[in-house]
DNA sequence: TCAAAAGTGTTCACCGTACACCCATGG
DNA sequence: CCATGGGTGTACGGTGAACACTTTTGA
């Protein structure tokens, strides 16, 4: 019996970040160029090598900081990739996270070091290894997540109106909901706070908007609340 | 711009398996006794490095079959574990599993070369490292599962009275369930096949024995049905 | 005054849940 | 004949889904 692991193989450990954002209007994925070969120009998940003294959360984090310049991001780990020949290169396994990014505070900080751009999920580019099995997998997982977590709220302006709401919950299912239905379950969650201002942009007659109240959410889930939504 | 990754740090990756078992009365932990320092002698999860040339599934699924004997076994990728000294002889990874596997199978093959042993769920020794995180999280996983795909059949020996599945059912989801309502949901699932054949070991009048279709489980699931159980 | 989005309730079908009694058999 | 577990049906409440009209106001 061996008192070290010596013999054993040491492998290289990526995480690759499947990020996505909300106009408003689309579901957004935020891609980079890849800048070396091979597939040298190709659209890319952002990503990075596990490094010898951080954990996996801490390199997806940096990552993602290295992007965007954001932190404090919701983000959840999704699965370890591990097909030998994935990465060309090299013999690499990755660890996919997915992130939810409010996209006007990244667009305040964006700076395109990377060549970053922001794609509608529905129109992707082809994207190098097996990225795009990662974002299969992330999108799975977000639409799951959606109707037990309210995560939508990560990804809109502190502010928002119902319509937005609907939207995003709408893109991310990929199915129409009724308004009346969506307001009236929304409404019994009980965690919004409706503010006494109106958004004037997308009628004459003006939306109110709310805030998510994260206190009151953390609160009824430590209450053992389970939210379905 | 790198061409190579040469200046990336490697890391050692290893896999754990949590395998679960039923014995028709309690859900049950296989375990195995660590035969290296640190920690000799304490319980530990059945584990194994990732080789270069396997994917972690192909080490997943080695790592089982050399503690059990057993393929061909439901297994389902978990979490990836990485906190820096989670393993105190050297900084490594785990990306954890778990399996379910059929109890009386496995005693059917067991050796005890790495001095297994099966655990009540109630009742769970300390574990090393970070396994008890590990087997939470399966817990967890387990139970969410069983509420939407019928898993619990893996567990189960081929022909299984309606009265075993509860059971399982129940002490996965640590709650009682009543027993004309876990019927009639099971039947409308439609995946049962009744026998011809009744297990009288249980009772004078002998219960019926089922057997799970997994071919109409499989068409039904590829015409795009979905379970709750 | 009209166009465009906001806001709001009711009905119905279905599903999950609670609940109790008879059946068959071996001892 | 009786003790033990097996097997079965109904009633109710809650939830999800369908569905249409009024309000506001800037142009």
């Amino acid at each position: 019996m061996n008192y070290n692991y010596d013999q054993e193989d040491k492998v290289l450990v990526a995480v690759d970040c499947i990020i996505f954002g909300f106009d408003g209007d689309e579901l957004k994925l935020l891609l980079v160029k890849r800048e070396l070969q091979p597939e040298k120009g190709k659209w890319s998940l952002m990503g990075g090598f596990l490094k010898k003294e951080e954990t996996l959360d801490e390199a997806a984090n940096r990552v993602l900081y290295t992007l965007t310049g954001l932190d404090d991001v919701y983000m959840e780990q999704l699965y370890g990739f591990s097909k030998i020949d994935r990465d060309p290169v090299e013999r690499t396994i990755s660890v996919a996270y997915y992130a939810l990014i409010n996209i006007d505070e990244h667009n305040s900080k964006q700076s395109d070091k990377y060549s970053a751009q922001w794609f509608s999920i529905s129109d992707i580019p082809q994207l190098i290894f097996d990225h795009g099995e990662m974002l299969e997998k992330a999108l799975r997982r977000l639409r799951r997540r959606t109707s037990t977590d309210p995560v939508g709220f990560e990804l809109l302006p502190k502010k928002f109106t119902m319509r937005q709401l609907q939207t995003l919950y709408e893109v991310i299912l990929d199915e129409e909901l009724d308004k009346r239905n969506f307001q009236k379950k929304i409404k019994q969650l009980d965690v919004l706070v409706k503010l006494n201002e109106k958004d004037m942009s997308s009628s004459r007659k003006g939306s109110f908007l709310y805030e998510f109240d994260k206190e009151k959410y953390e609160k009824k889930i430590s209450d053992g609340f389970t939210f379905k939504v």
